[in-house]
DNA sequence: CTCCGCTGTTTCGCGGGCCGAAATGGCACC
DNA sequence: GGTGCCATTTCGGCCCGCGAAACAGCGGAG
C-alpha cells in the first residue's frame, strides 16, 4: 500500500551512509535492486543534492545535504553529544575509528560513531547497530561497571535468551571472574570467538561524576596492524581511558548549567 | 528524467525536519502537493520507520531512525563538534534555541542548531541556511572580529552585491562604526530591519586560541518575553560569552591531540 | 588485435503503480 | 443541525517507473 520506489530510495540511502565510497555492483548486491533502478535512483538523489558520483574514485558516497534529513532530530544523551567530539579526535589522530554506545534493555546500541571520518577503515558505520552486552568490548566494559544489583538483573534477562552470543549467562562464576577482570584492567576487548575475526575492539566506561555508568567508548582496528593485541592494548587504552575521563569532566561541566562560567563573566577579556 | 515520487518524498523529509509537528495541512502549504499523495508518502516513510504519526498531537515528526540517513556523515569543522554540547546545554537550561554558523563567502552558513530542543521554540530548523553578513547578529559577530585585511575583502565583495540586505555596505563609515561597537560590546544583534521582526538574536564570536575568529553562536529568542532589548542582552551576552570560551579550550584541546593527556594516564584511578 | 568478463549507463515498450479530484468520515465550534 | 476544516479513503485513468536487453568503456589474458 505504500510507495515502492520511495522504499527503494530510502533503503538506497542508507546503504550509502554505510561505505565511503560505493559502486553500483556493491549496492545491487546489497539491496538486490536492478541496476538501471539504481542508477536512477541514484540521479534522482544526486540531482537532489544529498548524493554525489564521484567518477574519480568510481562510486556514489552521500553528500553534505544529508544531513538536512535529520537535522530536525537530536535528542542524543548529553554523553553522546559530550563525547563526540573526543571521540572524532582520536579517530582524527589515530586513524581508527571510535564509537560511543549506550545500553539497551539487555544490549548496547552504538549511538555515535567515527567510521566515515575514518579513511583506513572499510567498516561499515555502525550507528544504531545493536551489540551484545557479553561478547563485545562495548557490552562488557558496560556491564563490569554496572552496580551489583543492575548487572544481576540484566544477566537474568540474558539467561532466558536463546542468542548463542548470550550463552556465558549461563556459567555465572566464568561471567563474574570475567567482568572482575574488566573492572580491575578498566577496559574490555571484544570476545574472540565472535565475528568479525580479522578486528578487535577495546572498549572502555564512560562514568559519571557519582562513579554511574553511562555509556562505553570503543576504538575498533585491525589485528593485522600490530604485532599482539599487547601492542595495541598499549597504546589505545591509555588514550582511551583518559578521553572517557575528559567526557565525564566535559558532562558534569555542561549538566552543572554552566552556573559557574556565568559567575565568573568579570574574568572574560573584553572581546 | 528522475523519480517524481522519490523527489518529492526527500522534500517531504526536510519539510519534517523543520518542525517538531507537522501536520497534513501544513506539509500541503508548504510542499504544494496533494494532500492524498502527502498521506501516501507519510505512509511510506512511517512503514519504513523515519517517521511517526503522532496522532495525539495530530501530526507527524521525524524518529530516531532518520539520523541513519546521514550516519555516514560527518565532516563537520572541528568547531561545531566543539560547540554543539555547549549549545545544547544553554538551550537546555535558557529553552532558547542557539546555533553555530560558519563563515561562507560573503555570508554565513548555519551548522548547528538546537531548535528541534526548544519545545517553546516554533522556529524552523535552519541547518544550512544562509544568513546575511551585515544585518544578521550571527554575521556582524564574525565579521567584527575577522583582522582588517580579510574583512576588507569581503565587504569589497559585498559592495558588489544586489541583495538589499547587504546596503549597508556602500556605507563605509557607518559600518565600519558598527563594527567597531560590536567590537567593543563583544556581541551583535539582528538589525531590526530585518525579518522576522517578533524575534531577535545575540550572536559572540569564537575565537581560537590564537584569536583568529572561527564560527559565531548565537541565541535567538522571542522579543515579547522580555520587558526591553537591554533586559535580554544582560541576561545571555554573559552566557554567550562564557560558552565561546569554554568551546575556544575544549578546541585547543581537541586540536592539540590529546598528547597531555595520553602522558598523564598514571594520574588516572584505578577504573 | 581480439576476445572476454567485468564494469556503469542508456534504450524502449509494456504494464501496473502512482496520481489526485472527489467523496468520506471525524472533530470542534457556532 | 449546520458549517467549516481536518485527515484519510476511494477509484478509474493515465502516466511513469520498470527492468530485460543492448550498449559502451574499461583492463587483463590469450
Amino acid at each position: 500500500m505504500s510507495i515502492r520506489a520511495i522504499e527503494r530510495a530510502m533503503n538506497v540511502l542508507q546503504e550509502l551512509n554505510l561505505q565511503p565510497i560505493n559502486t553500483i555492483a556493491q549496492l545491487h548486491a546489497r539491496t538486490k535492486l536492478p541496476k538501471p533502478t539504481l542508477v536512477r535512483i541514484l540521479r534522482t538523489l544526486e540531482e537532489a543534492g544529498y548524493v554525489e558520483n564521484d567518477t574519480r574514485q568510481g562510486g556514489y558516497h552521500v553528500s553534505a545535504l544529508v544531513t538536512s534529513l535529520s537535522s530536525g532530530f537530536h535528542k542524543d544523551p548529553l554523553v553522546v553529544e559530550a563525547g563526540r567530539a573526543w571521540a572524532i579526535a582520536i579517530t582524527r589522530k589515530h586513524k581508527w575509528p571510535v564509537a560511543i554506545a549506550l545500553p539497551d534493555y539487555d544490549g548496547m546500541i552504538i549511538r555515535f560513531s567515527t567510521v566515515p571520518d575514518s579513511l583506513i577503515s572499510p567498516f561499515h558505520s555502525t550507528v544504531n547497530r545493536r551489540l551484545c552486552m557479553l561478547t563485545r568490548g562495548m557490552g562488557l566494559a558496560y556491564l563490569a561497571f554496572l552496580d551489583v544489583e543492575d548487572r544481576d538483573v540484566i544477566i537474568g534477562i540474558l539467561q532466558k535468551s536463546e542468542d548463542p552470543e548470550n550463552a556465558l549467562s549461563h556459567h555465572r562464576d566464568e561471567l563474574l571472574r570475567l567482568l572482575k577482570q574488566v573492572r580491575e584492567n578498566g577496559y574490555a576487548t571484544r570476545s574472540s570467538v565472535v565475528e568479525p575475526r580479522n578486528s578487535n575492539t577495546i572498549a572502555v566506561p564512560i562514568l559519571a561524576k557519582s562513579g554511574r555508568v553511562l555509556a562505553s567508548l570503543g576504538l575498533t582496528y585491525f589485528k593485522s596492524a600490530f604485532d599482539s593485541e599487547q601492542d595495541a592494548r598499549e597504546r589505545y587504552v591509555p588514550i582511551l581511558k583518559s578521553a572517557a575521563i575528559a567526557i565525564s569532566e566535559d558532562l558534569s561541566r555542561l549538566s552543572s548549567s554552566m552556573a559557574i562560567d556565568v559567575n565568573s563573566t568579570e574574568l572574560l577579556p573584553a572581546f
